[in-house]
DNA sequence: TTTGAGTGTTAAGAACCCTTAACAAATAGT
DNA sequence: ACTATTTGTTAAGGGTTCTTAACACTCAAA
């Protein structure tokens, strides 16, 4: 009976991460898609939901669609801060790559407090995106003039790669695949071709190599070296 | 049905942290003083407990004392360590104080994986002690000869504190106060007196202040500045 | 129009970790 | 020797978060 729980229940973190993450994505924010990114069960979602609505995190719009509150935005905003802050403070500070920073971050957002939040700010000198280049809430970042999607820029054009979407960090090896071939944030290539299939070939710093199109899609990009 | 949990309870990394750190201090290690330190009561520590038994995590001897064995004592020492280790990276790195280190520590030490560890390690250039001069496990640090509870020191002679248990660390105020006095790992300072309750007298940088009894048995100094 | 995929919900239950209440046994103090 | 404290356990139960099984609804495609 009556035993006091953390101050935020964990799983709502975890929850309105993913909401918010999945609007920034462009994806529709409905309980099959939460279900997905959080590898949960669809029943799962649907009690948390229904918990979250209740301690007014959320609002369930009558089509479905998964809104936060102003509250619920919050909690959002400030567990991806720390997570996009703890990137960039893994990668720059302790020299972790860019794959090992993601998952760890995963466990880091939820243990960052607002002391060692205003120590992170302060020892990177408030930095404006994580190391994929998704915007840290809050600092102020606006996203380049032009950008668009990899697969809209035309075969023989150069790009320069702004972000890595969260929707791509979150699959298996896409993470480790894209920093292998160097197709990361501030690094410019040449589209070379497109396969019927959307899928592009691109050439960064001599380097080959073909990324499906889905992918291709998702990354944004501003055309230009 | 059959969802696999994480990979370490975190609860049994709480509790075999707290069995090892209730043996570094001399407590004797049986159920009540856990359940003081984790502040739970006795029959979830009896519950959890028989849990570790059965897990092979710890023994329980026939008069009620608690031992790890090799495996628990393995997960404690490696939750000792990535505490201790976080608390040097919080304060040395992060520019945290003493007592908040501490408190942000006791969450660090559950998310740190050995990628990070390896990292801070390197980072802080191997640290030997926590700042409030506890071993870091497996770092090979040996207590100099000669150390002694701050009560052993004699009226008018000089100490050099050498660390401040974990025991002391766990009382609400104690931490603040020990860094308010500089009472702290590395400064010397003079016993002025002690009253008949055990009560010391003490004089660090020209500042004199009372340190209660049970508090200056615990502090362990080296006679001498 | 029927079928199938996608979606959300209910129901039943499990694992984890905790609570209070009540009791039994040992230990220590007067 | 008797009482009071300390200690461990049992019993009953609650909150959180998850599972699978089964069902109902919607919507588009054949």
């Amino acid at each position: 009976m009556a035993y006091e729980p953390t101050e935020h229940h964990p799983a709502f973190e975890e929850y309105s991460e993913a909401i918010f993450e999945l609007a920034e994505d462009g994806v529709p924010v409905i309980q099959a898609r939460i279900s997905e990114r959080l590898e949960v069960s669809r029943p799962a979602v649907s009690e948390m939901i229904r918990r979250m609505e209740r301690e007014d995190l959320v609002k369930i719009r009558s089509d479905g669609e998964i809104t936060l509150t102003r509250e619920g935005g919050e909690l959002a905003t400030t567990i991806v801060r720390r997570h996009r802050l703890a990137e960039c403070f893994l990668t720059d500070v302790l020299g972790l790559n860019w794959t090992d920073a993601h998952s760890e971050a995963g466990r880091w957002e939820h243990v960052i407090s607002p002391l060692v939040e205003t120590a992170m700010l302060r020892t990177l000198g408030n930095p404006q995106t994580c190391p994929h280049g998704n915007p840290i809430p809050g600092s102020g970042y606006e996203e380049p003039e032009g950008a668009v999607g990899l697969s809209e820029i035309g075969a023989g054009d150069p790009f320069t790669v702004i972000r890595i979407p969260e929707e791509l960090e979150w699959e298996a090896g896409q993470l480790a695949f894209l920093e292998s071939t160097g197709l990361m944030p501030g690094r410019s290539g040449v589209v070379l071709s497109f396969a019927p299939d959307g899928t592009a070939t691109v050439d960064v710093d001599g380097n080959p190599f073909g990324v499906g199109g889905a992918t291709a899609e998702r990354i944004v990009v501003t055309p230009g070296a």
